[in-house]
DNA sequence: ACTGTATATATCCAAATAGTTATATAACCT
DNA sequence: AGGTTATATAACTATTTGGATATATACAGT
């Protein structure tokens, strides 16, 4: 079910370059120009990172006139970190916070709007 | 530096054979033959699924008499959890509970023994 | 209409991956 | 010593991956 979706977000994640994209996104949507800058690649191998990330539900893409903008998906990464921080903490022992972090997850995203940027 | 670790855990985690064995060892240790008997598939195909996992340094391998058993490593998988958790707060907007997550992180696996199984 | 800019697609290539079968190694049991 | 069990290694194959270059598409600005 979820298998496939932890597979392609694992292996999307997998690759230096696409976690350094995620990276930068997560500070804002960017264009595959800008995506493509800080790397010594050519820019047809950004798009192939791109459509990797967004096979895997990692990025969205929209449209701003010849731009197709990229923004962070972060459904897909809830996804692995609750994989992760299951089995982490099973085989550490710890059971107390594994009930806490899953139910955490599992209520998704509270944003208190304190910090917000 | 630790991109290599990332590198190598997430491409581990990616194939669902191995997510299952790692679940599998996450109730305690097993040998290769344990390990292989619910999968339709060789078992010099689990051995090279373990020899992945092994470079990553998730799991670690140990001597009993002609068995190899297979116990999990949990450092990789907790930087693995480092970035993942950054990343998706960081692009959630929440930066309170990013600091605490951090800190836990950093301070490696409290063990406060009493839902301990 | 023409030019430049942004992005995608096509084709090709080398290397890595995930599996197979067959064989080797190593340790146990009688 | 001989047979069985557990695991690893070798050799092979098909598929996938990450990159390249060259070309196509789509929109903007003039």
């Amino acid at each position: 079910m979820t298998s496939n979706h932890l597979n392609a977000t694992f292996a999307a994640l997998a690759d230096p370059t696409r976690r350094a994209i995620l990276a930068r996104l997560a500070s804002g949507e960017a264009s595959v120009m800008e995506l493509a800058a800080p790397f010594a690649m050519s820019q047809p191998a950004i798009s192939k990172h791109l459509k990797v990330l967004q096979g895997a539900g990692l990025i969205s893409r929209g449209r701003d006139a010849q731009r197709r903008p990229c923004r962070l998906e972060a459904q897909p990464l809830a996804e692995a970190t609750g994989w992760l921080v299951k089995y982490r903490e099973l085989w550490e022992g710890n059971f107390q916070r594994l009930d806490a972090l899953l139910d955490e997850l599992k209520a998704g995203p509270k944003k208190p709007a304190s910090t917000k940027r």
